[in-house]
DNA sequence: ATCGAGGCTTGATCTACATCATTCCCGCAG
DNA sequence: CTGCGGGAATGATGTAGATCAAGCCTCGAT
């Protein structure tokens, strides 16, 4: 069941594309019009950044479309790509008063604004909603959990493996005529600090993919997983 | 502000003793008593589980005193700690029916279990619940994004120095007197397997530590922080 | 068509941390 | 006090992945 099909016909939020686990369908059209537009919408080319480690965080963004990468740099330069977000995934959900990271689009993003004073108020008139927002932070908490895992314990080869597994997941084609189709929209820079590991690193680990005929890259922005089963194995470690 | 302070004194929790962060603070006394005795108070003794990988997630969980550890098993028997959690820290609030991961006690442990379907209820019903729920899991997110930072990018110098400074943060003692102690109930595998080291390059890294006179451990237990600038900076990734 | 730049891949070497193997320490039972 | 057992520390060696260094596509500008 989609999102649109929860929705009445003069939702404002109908022709939103994000999935059904999106706040607005806790919202019923009345509040949800009086909600919207109070922040507006945002369009971000790929690279531009959404907001600076330390910028004021008085926004919470909703990602409608595109990829957007949260990022942290430590003093000496040593970057880590904290999470990439998808459409249905919100940033800023944190509580601090200022970002901890910062967020760039990585590709051409759409994302919806929420004052976040706003947000609180209509949280507390609103239980659908608060409870909308408490399963978003819950389910991030537990992504946050498997990366932990992933970046503690596991070799370069699961690492690759769990991000394509991941990305699928998130924004992969369904098996239709058996081809499962992975976009990267982000560069190897991207994944190999997201992934914890340097771009060479990455780059070898495609190619070892590849000569195990797990993946078959279609270019460098998409590539057929060929093994789903041999790749989950290693996603999940199983692998000698 | 103390969190007994809050509470009027025929307040059912005003016993309880962790931090004005704990959800019963959301709650007045008619519907406290109402929730609270539903779920029990649980007393578990150190290396004793709460729950396995797989078991049914019906309930949430308050630790009350004591340190419990979330545990990750890879199926080749590599481990991950995800977590240490605190006195006024929640197990369980990720919304799956099964647990991902194992809970135990490190410590002689007491915890409040709620049921998860009666917190739900109460959540929707008292909006102040709802928001002290979310806060807690924002919160919980935060630091699960600074662990992957930690875990991606840092040294085992620096994992350490983390470490060190955020448990003094959850259970050290002030600055009274300049002594900065901090108490370690984990054995040195639990922190390798929080850090995503080995207990060898653990100890190594403890013994720079104390030679460096950053720290001065008083037993295998108890350290103490002889300078706390150099510690954090080190933490931060400042350092040389 | 050609050039150039930036990102990707591949190769050679280096190193931080893992692994394997003792030894040490400390609490505890006798 | 003495001997024992298990965690912690230390030492010797191995290795996954980092770093350094070329090449090599791809695509857009000229």
């Amino acid at each position: 069941m989609t999102k649109r099909a929860l929705l009445q016909d003069d939702h404002p939020c109908r022709d939103c594309s994000v999935s059904t686990e999106s706040l607005c369908c806790a919202l019923d059209a009345d509040a949800l019009s009086d909600f919207r537009n109070q922040g507006g919408t945002i369009c971000l080319a790929a690279g531009e950044p959404l907001f600076h480690q330390g910028d004021l965080a008085d926004c919470v963004f909703s990602v409608t479309s595109g990829v957007v990468k949260l990022n942290a740099i430590l003093p000496d330069g040593r970057r880590q790509v904290v999470t990439f977000l998808f459409p249905g995934d919100f940033v800023g959900l944190e509580m601090n008063d200022r970002h901890e990271f910062s967020a760039e689009a990585v590709s051409d993003t759409r994302l919806c604004r929420f004052l976040k004073g706003r947000f609180e108020r209509f949280a507390d008139r609103y239980p659908a909603l608060a409870a909308a927002r408490y399963r978003r932070a819950a389910s991030e908490l537990a992504s946050a959990h498997q990366k932990i895992v992933m970046l503690g314990r596991k070799t370069a080869a699961e690492r690759l493996a769990s991000f394509l597994t991941d990305v699928h997941r998130r924004i992969g084609t369904a098996e239709v005529s058996g081809a499962k189709l992975v976009p990267l929209p982000m560069s190897r820079g991207d994944i190999a600090d997201y992934l914890g590991l340097t771009k060479e690193t990455v780059s070898r680990e495609f190619t070892r993919l590849r000569t195990s005929r797990i993946i078959r890259p279609r270019s460098v922005t998409l590539v057929e997983i060929l093994d789903p089963q041999r790749m989950r194995e290693l996603a999940f470690g199983i692998a000698a």
